[in-house]
DNA sequence: CTGTTAGCGCATTCAT
DNA sequence: ATGAATGCGCTAACAG
C-alpha cells in the first residue's frame, strides 16, 4: 500500500486516496483533473466528489516533476521598487496568473553581475521561461541563453537574431515627438538632456530628437546636447552645464522624467519661473509625472501594455496558446503644464 | 539502468550522472551536495569534479518533492506597482534569496475576494510560509490560515494570537510626533485628515495625534479632523471639507504622504501660499515626498526594516535560522519644507 | 563513512 | 474507457 494513505491526522490528501475513496486507480482520477483523456460520466463524478469530500488539491511540486513544466516565469527587471518597473510587474503576474503561472521576480540592479546571478538563480527554480528588462547583459549572453531552449522575452530591448522575443517603444519615435512638440510651440532653440549614450533606447531617443529638428530646417548644436544617465540628479546638473555652456534655448528635453524633475527642481532653484522661462519635456509618463510642478508635460510609454504582451508571447510560447502578438509600440505626446508658446 | 543516463543530445545532467562518472553511490553525491553529513575527502573531491564537469545542476523541483519544501516563500501586498510596498518587496526579496529561497508575489488590491484568491495561489504553489501585508483578511481568517501549520508572517498588522508573527510601526508614536511638531512650532489650532477607520494603523495614528493635543492641554475639537481613505483625491477633499467648516486652523496632519500630496495641490489651486499660509505634515516618507512642493515634512515609515524583519522571522522559524528578530518599529519625523511657525 | 532501497505525488505509457 | 506499472530526480532511512 502506498505510503500516503496511511498517514495520519493533518494529512493532506494525494490522489491515492481520491482514487481509493471513488473507487478507481489514480490514473482514472488524472484524466479528471487535466480534462485531457475522456472519462466515463458516472466515473467522473464518482471522483469529482471524492475530491470534494477529500478537499483534494494535487500538488503542484510532482505534478511538475512528472511532466518537467514548473508553471513558472521568472522575471528580471532592474528594480523591485522603482514605479515604471512596478507596472511592468504588475502587468506581467496579472497576465500570467490569469493562466495559472506563478512569476519569480529578481532585480537586475543595473549590474552584470546581478543580473547573471538572477538569470541563475530563475534557471536554479527550473522557470519555464524568462522575461527580461535587462541593462547590462550582452546580446551574446542573451543569444546563448535562448541557445539552451529556455524561452526568453525581452522588454524595452531589440537583439537581432531574436526578432520574436523583442518587445519594445518607438523611442525614436519618442523622442520625435516631444521635440516636435516644442518646435510647433514655436521653440527654436531646444537644448537635450540624453540617457547613457551606451543604451540603444536613450541614443533613439535622441536620434528621433535630431529627425525632428532637420525636419524643421534647424541645425542641432551639439552644445546643446548634455549626456545625463537617467538619473534625477544628472538632470539637474545636465541643466547647469547646459547653461553654463551659455548658448541660448528656450526649451528642453530630457530622455526620461527622473531627469526632467531633476531639471525642474533644479530651475526653480535659480529663480526660474516655469514654464515661462523655459519648457520642459520628459520622458515615459511615470505616475509621479502628474507631481511634478508645473505638471510635466512628457512622452507617455506604455510599459504595461510591452510588458503584458510579452507575457502573452511566453503563454503562446511556451503553454501552447495562441494570442497574436505586436513587437512594438507607439508612444504618444502628453501635454501638460510644463510647456508653453515661445 | 536508470533511464536518465541514457537520453540524448541536449540532456541535463542528474545525480546519477554525477554518481556514475565519480564512481560513487548517489547517496554520496546527496551528501556532498548538502553537506550535512560528512564524506571522505577523496571521494568528496571525485564528486566535485564530476559535478563540474558534466556541470551538473541539482533539480529543485525533485528536491521539493522529495524533502518537501519548495524554498519559496509567498508574499502578498496590496499592490505590486506602488512604490512603497515596492520597498517591502525589495526588502523581502533580497532578504530571502540571499539564503536562497525565492518569493512568489501577488497583489491583492485592498480586495477581500482578491486577497483570499491570492493565498489560495499561493498555498497551491507550495510556498512554505507567508508573508502578508494583508487589508482585508479577517483575523479570523488569519488565525486560521496559522493553523494550518503554513507559517505566516504580518506586516503592519497586530493579530491578537499572533504575536510573534506580527511586525509593525508605532503607529500612534508616529501620529504623536507629527502633531507635537507642529505644536513646538507654535500652531494650536490642527486639523487633522485621517485614514479610514476601519483600518488599525489609521486608528492609532489619530490616537497619537489626539495624545499631542492633550499633552499640550488642548482640547481637540471633533470638527477639525476628517475621515479620508488614504488616497490623495481625499487629501483634497478632506481639505475643501475641513475649510468650509469654517474654523480656523494653521496646520494640518494628513496620515499619509499621498493625502497630504492631494492637500498641497488643494491649497495651492486655492491660491495659498505654503507653507506660509498652511504648514502640513504627512506620514510614511514615500520618495515621491521630496518631490511635492514645497518639499514634505512627514514621518518615516521605515516599511523595508520592517519587511525584512518579517523575511527573517520566517528563516527562523522555517528554515532554521537564529535571527534575533524585533517586532515594533519607531517612527521618526522628517522635517522639511512644509512646515513653518505659526 | 558508504551503498541500497524505498518513497515524495503525479503523468503517462502500455495493456486491456 | 480503464487500470497497472513505471519513471520524473532527489532525500532519507537503513544496513553494512
Amino acid at each position: 500500500m502506498h505510503l500516503a494513505t496511511i498517514t495520519g491526522c493533518y494529512h493532506v490528501p494525494t490522489i491515492y486516496e481520491v482514487a481509493e475513496k471513488a473507487g478507481v486507480s489514480l490514473s482514472t482520477v488524472s484524466r479528471v483533473l487535466n480534462g485531457k483523456a475522456s472519462v466515463n460520466k458516472a466515473l467522473k463524478e464518482r471522483v469529482d466528489q471524492a475530491i470534494k469530500e477529500l478537499n483534494y488539491r494535487p500538488n503542484s511540486v510532482a505534478r511538475s516533476l512528472a511532466n518537467s513544466r514548473t508553471d513558472s516565469v521568472g522575471l528580471l527587471v532592474p528594480e523591485l521598487n522603482v514605479p515604471f518597473y512596478g507596472d511592468l510587474m504588475q502587468a506581467v503576474e496579472s497576465t500570467l496568473r490569469a493562466h495559472d503561472k506563478h512569476v519569480i521576480m529578481t532585480a537586475g540592479r543595473n549590474c552584470l553581475e546581478t543580473e547573471k546571478d538572477a538569470v541563475d538563480f530563475l534557471i536554479s527554480r527550473n522557470c519555464d521561461a524568462l522575461i527580461m528588462y535587462s541593462e547590462s547583459l550582452t546580446d551574446d549572453y542573451l543569444l546563448n541563453l535562448n541557445q539552451t531552449k529556455l524561452p526568453i522575452s525581452l522588454v524595452n530591448r531589440n537583439v537581432d537574431g531574436l526578432p520574436e522575443a523583442c518587445f519594445t517603444l518607438d523611442n525614436e519615435k519618442g523622442g520625435y515627438l516631444a521635440t516636435r512638440h516644442l518646435l510647433e510651440l514655436g521653440h527654436k532653440n531646444i537644448a537635450y538632456i540624453s540617457g547613457p549614450n551606451n543604451k540603444v533606447d536613450a541614443c533613439l531617443r535622441l536620434k528621433g530628437h535630431k529627425r525632428a529638428l532637420i525636419e524643421a530646417g534647424i541645425v542641432g548644436n551639439p552644445q546643446l546636447i548634455f549626456n545625463g544617465d537617467y538619473s534625477e540628479e544628472d538632470g539637474a546638473i545636465g541643466l547647469l552645464e547646459l547653461m553654463a555652456r551659455d548658448l541660448p534655448f528656450s526649451a528642453l528635453v530630457c530622455a526620461n522624467d527622473w531627469m526632467a524633475s531633476g531639471a525642474i527642481s533644479c530651475a526653480r532653484e535659480l529663480g526660474m519661473s516655469l514654464p515661462q522661462d523655459l519648457s520642459i519635456v520628459g520622458f515615459d509618463d511615470i505616475v509621479f509625472a502628474h507631481h511634478v510642478f508645473p505638471r510635466l508635460t512628457t512622452v507617455s510609454n506604455p510599459v504595461a501594455d510591452i510588458a503584458e504582451m510579452s507575457a502573452r508571447y511566453i503563454l503562446n510560447k511556451v503553454y501552447g496558446q495562441t494570442n497574436i502578438v505586436q513587437q512594438c509600440f507607439e508612444p504618444s505626446l502628453v501635454v501638460r503644464e510644463s510647456t508653453i508658446n515661445f
